[in-house]
DNA sequence: CCGGATCCATAAGGATACTG
DNA sequence: CAGTATCCTTATGGATCCGG
């Protein structure tokens, strides 16, 4: 572990210059991290997810889910059935990030209390 | 630790539907990360993040210390010297990321080495 | 059911010039 | 040194309609 510098890793036809980009790109934006945390409790289908996330839209959802594929994070499973049924599931590496995302969760659920707590002290 | 549902969570002025987001958040696009990841080695100043991180322009610099020091995730010192001496570091919660950083940071550079694999083994 | 295609509004980000 | 201000390009995301 050392400083991020200028090493030009190409990974997924993309240039980053340090493992954390890299790393912070498969979660990045707005969806893709709370696609994620669905998934860690199991296989979903696009209709579950849809309905986990309410205010995403189909096509970001599969636009999200498609690069999530092609990052080799999740797996898309279509069985040749009618009406189609498509699985979405983390493949190993997705696993690996899993406790990762529980530990942005604490961090996240602490940071709210403080946060909350200084809003409060500002105000009193 | 449960699902993500609509709690309607409130920080920062923005409100969010559960506590990875609000994470997810502070770590948010190309250089909150990048900005946070060098803090953790110290205090720095504009024209030292600027030199670590050379494909910043000053005003995207400026414009994400600004939001991580609304969000209290770094401090900003100003001396009142001239020249200007301005200088940045880790607030406490700051400082509490840096774990979950370096986890990131380790799981980017396994996933450079098994993608790369995967890569050559079906060019071969 | 699980999408693809198209069009459009807004936001994010870069280039450049200027300032206390 | 550490920024602001302005302009501009591009990326992101939403709405809508269509299809196997």
């Amino acid at each position: 572990m050392s400083v991020c510098e200028s090493c030009g890793i190409r990974v997924n036809n993309q240039v980053y210059n340090c493992a954390f980009q890299v790393a912070i790109d498969v979660l990045d934006g707005k969806w893709k991290g709370l696609i994620l945390w669905y998934l860690q409790f199991g296989t979903k289908r696009n209709s579950e997810l849809r309905r986990l996330i309410p205010s995403i839209t189909q096509k970001m959802l599969t636009q999200k889910l498609r690069e999530l594929e092609d990052e080799g994070i999740v797996y898309r499973t279509v069985y040749p059935v009618v009406p189609p049924k498509v699985e979405y599931s983390l493949t190993e590496q997705g696993e690996k990030l899993i406790p990762i995302l529980k530990s942005l969760y604490e961090w996240g659920e602490d940071y709210i209390v403080e946060r909350q707590a200084e809003d409060k002290a500002q105000t009193a």
